[in-house]
DNA sequence: ATAGGGTTAG
């Protein structure tokens, strides 16, 4: 099939046999502006730099006022007629980062007629450094200004600023220009590349392809370039399938494969969790194309296991790596450096950071962030405040990333109002607050209960034209679903939100139905707020993902009756009919009709990473279990370790889990029990042990409601475990009271599940 | 003037 014919199938082409792509939560969508100096060399190769510049140009980027630009330029301006000489100083003052002075150049240039055949070339590269400073903003003001003044109207600008548009994720705008400029110029290929790769970014496939066609209709031949950023666009659409296809395509037109096209291939697989399709290509790339894997590769397959929770293979593949020669680069060091900070290897992650300075790459922005990032989430605020302290003393200024990550560091320890102090601190600085910092930022607010605070910034949102997505949604529909809020009334002056007003917080640790604070009228309001909340994310077209639904089955969890929950359930069915089906067919007992997808499903799940199959997981047993479908909520091949034993003990780990989850789990421990016992004929041995942990709920300390749970349900069970000592998250039992107990046949009366509904 | 790997939610 050629793309063509693939993308005219894509609109009506069958729900494909995996996931919808949609579904997968691990898209990034933040486009920050990257100032790689690794990498590309600053001059071309052969033309070497003037040594005047390359010192003039040291001078300019320490110099502290963008307004002495001109005077700097002017005191050089005899060295600046060669065609290459002005678009250098404006790149090394793009790669420091330095985008006022990029558009001082501008003005001075334009004061000089001696220049005016270089004026077209300078602009475009002053957008196209604009553009990569994610300044689309100055790099249209640019533009405007050639334009007004008489110039600039040719592909290479136009095709500076549709890149400018597109690295800054604004999409329409880039498709604008590119319409527009159709009336002044014909657009070439390299246009045509650019208007895709724009499209790319902007996480419009659809688009994508609909230039692609225009671009053939033209009678364009795409080339190389064209074909890797296709590849790129539907792997960023989460469309791998897709992806195989162009790849073949590119075959087919005889374009040659080369690195980049396979490390795309190699990132989309990554993407979709498919990394068997990942480390298959990887083996064979170098027979079938000659291209060997490189630092790239490694690093995209090693980003790959990692944020699928297989760190270990991870690091293993780091370790592949070094053994077959390929050395790490700055990207590749702070990968690692990522992993092992997530991981809580802070000493390792050092010392990584250390063998990337000696291997020559200076530990950047991101470097800083990975480290800051995972400080803060693990609450070490003393090494996240030095580490601050050090980035200042560098004279490193702390991106949004960086504030992101200390704001929502602060709002997960519960330090609101600092968080809040924070964002401050962000406007204060000139940074522009984007959609992810806002989600933070609202995830906050409702986990902290500080309502109009989480209302003022949606409409704060609204006012600086940034749409919520997925996520703030998500974090809106969990607050709900855990009915960890309370509502009051509708908030009048929210125009395009229509959000109960949330008052309080409420204990989280009050799941349980009969403990709950929350009055049933209460509960039913905020089941309701969860299903406003999906309908409006829908009408504005934010797509659900898996977490969506997660946090739509925790609040089925709350539902009175099955009815509503059902009720609840049918507000999904349109964005996905497979796990619709599953989730729906499970509770009301299908279990025969449905079994063979929900195992499919839960299979697939796997491909999302490890915490978003186990969140769904938990979800999913909870809302089981509450509807007493405990038969439905079996082992799904989540939990790999759920249990084991040594010589000595039996070991339950409910790590993890939900409250349905573990009580599901405790079950199917009991019942293996009692067939080993039965089977084996063998004695258990001297201590078994349920670890509890304080469950999911790790971050209230002191509120394990798992363990409550379970405890409760083992003493309803009339079981021997008790609390182990001082370790209040064990439970434990010596392993003869056990097997007495077990084989008990009262007992064996308790184990039985029975659904309440079923086929 | 255009394409590939790293820092956010659950």
């Amino acid at each position: 099939m050629t793309a063509t014919a693939a993308a005219a199938a894509a609109s009506t082409a069958a729900r494909p046999p995996s996931l919808g792509s949609d579904f997968c939560g691990r898209k990034s969508t933040r486009l920050v502006s990257k100032l790689s100096h690794l990498g590309r060399p600053s001059s071309a190769p052969g033309k070497p730099i003037k040594p005047v510049l390359s010192s003039a140009v040291k001078h300019m980027i320490k110099s502290p006022s963008p307004s002495l630009m001109p005077a700097l330029l002017d005191q050089v301006s005899a060295h600046l007629l060669g065609p290459d000489d002005l678009p250098f100083i404006v790149r090394e003052l793009g790669h420091s980062g330095q985008w006022e002075k990029v558009v001082k150049s501008f003005d001075w240039m334009v004061l000089q007629q001696n220049l005016r055949s270089q004026w077209d070339k300078v602009t475009s590269t002053i957008i196209s450094s604009l553009g990569r400073l994610g300044r689309s903003d100055w790099a249209q003001l640019i533009f405007d200004r050639a334009v007004g003044a008489g110039f600039g109207n040719n592909v290479f600008v136009y095709s500076s600023l549709i890149c400018a548009y597109g690295r800054s994720g604004k999409l329409a705008k880039a498709v604008e220009i590119f319409e527009a400029m159709k009336v002044v110029c014909k657009p070439n290929l390299v246009v045509y590349n650019a208007v895709i790769d724009a499209c790319s970014k902007g996480g419009d496939y659809p688009t994508a392809l609909r230039i692609f066609r225009e671009m053939l209709e033209q009678g364009m031949s795409p080339d190389r370039i064209t074909f890797n950023t296709l590849i790129s666009a539907a792997g960023r659409a989460n469309r791998w399938e897709e992806c195989d296809r162009i790849f073949a395509e590119m075959e087919e037109r005889g374009i040659a494969r080369d690195d980049v096209t396979y490390n795309t291939l190699i990132a989309t697989y990554c993407r979709g969790g498919q990394m068997h399709l990942g480390a298959a290509l990887m083996e064979t790339m170098a027979k079938s194309s000659g291209i060997e894997p490189s630092v790239i590769t490694y690093s995209t397959m090693i980003d790959g296991y990692a944020k699928l929770g297989l760190a270990h293979e991870a690091i293993a593949l780091f370790q592949e790596m070094r053994n077959q020669n390929v050395e790490p680069d700055g990207i590749c060091y702070n990968t690692m450096v990522d992993i092992h900070a997530r991981l809580g290897n802070f000493d390792e992650a050092h010392s990584i950071r250390r063998a990337m300075e000696e291997a020559g790459f200076a530990k950047d922005i991101v470097t800083y962030n990975a480290l800051l990032d995972s400080y803060g989430k693990q609450g070490k605020f003393r090494e996240a405040m030095s580490l601050l302290e050090e980035m200042k003393q560098r004279g490193a200024s702390p991106n949004i990333l960086t504030y992101s990550a200390l704001i929502d560091a602060y709002c997960k320890h519960g330090f609101h109002r600092d968080a809040m102090a924070l964002f401050q601190d962000v406007k204060k600085a000139g940074l522009q607050p984007d959609v992810v910092l806002y989600s933070t930022l609202v995830d906050g607010c409702c986990k902290n209960g500080s309502p109009d605070e989480a209302l003022a910034l949606l409409e704060e949102m609204a006012d600086n034209g940034i749409r919520p997505n997925v996520i703030t949604y998500n974090s809106l529909l969990d607050a709900y679903g855990r009915q960890c809020l309370m509502v009051r009334k509708t908030f009048p002056k929210l125009r395009f939100f229509l959000l109960p007003r949330v008052t309080m917080l409420l204990k989280p640790s009050m799941q349980d139905d009969q403990q709950s604070l929350v009055d049933p009228k209460q509960k039913q309001a905020l089941v309701l707020a969860a299903a406003r909340v999906f309908r409006e994310m829908a009408k504005n077209g934010v797509k659900p993902n898996v977490v969506t639904f997660s946090s739509i089955l925790n609040a089925c969890s709350h539902c009175a009756s099955v009815e509503d929950a059902s009720n609840l359930l049918e507000a999904m069915r349109v964005f996905d009919g497979r796990v619709y089906g599953v989730t729906h067919g499970l509770l009301m007992g299908f279990r025969i009709r449905v079994w063979r997808d929900a195992e499919t499903l839960f299979n697939e799940l796997t491909t999302l990473g490890h915490n978003t199959a186990v969140a769904f997981y938990n979800a999913l047993t909870d809302v089981l279990w509450h509807f007493e479908q405990a038969q439905a909520a079996k082992d799904r091949h989540v939990w790999d370790k759920a249990w084991w034993h040594s010589e000595q003990q039996f070991f339950l780990d409910l790590h993890f889990m939900s409250v349905g989850s573990a009580q599901a789990m405790l079950h199917l421990w009991l019942l293996y029990i009692r067939k080993f016992l039965c089977q084996r004929r063998s004695v258990l041995p001297k201590y078994m042990s349920i670890l509890t942990g304080w469950g999911k709920h790790s971050k209230v300390p002191g509120e394990s409601a798992v363990k409550r749970a379970v405890e409760a349900h083992l003493l309803e069970m009339n079981s021997p475990f008790h609390v182990w000592g001082n370790n209040e998250g064990r439970l434990v039992c010596a392993g003869y009271q056990v097997q007495g107990w077990l084989m008990d046949t009262r007992t064996q009366r308790h184990l039985r599940l029975c659904d309440v509904r079923g086929d």
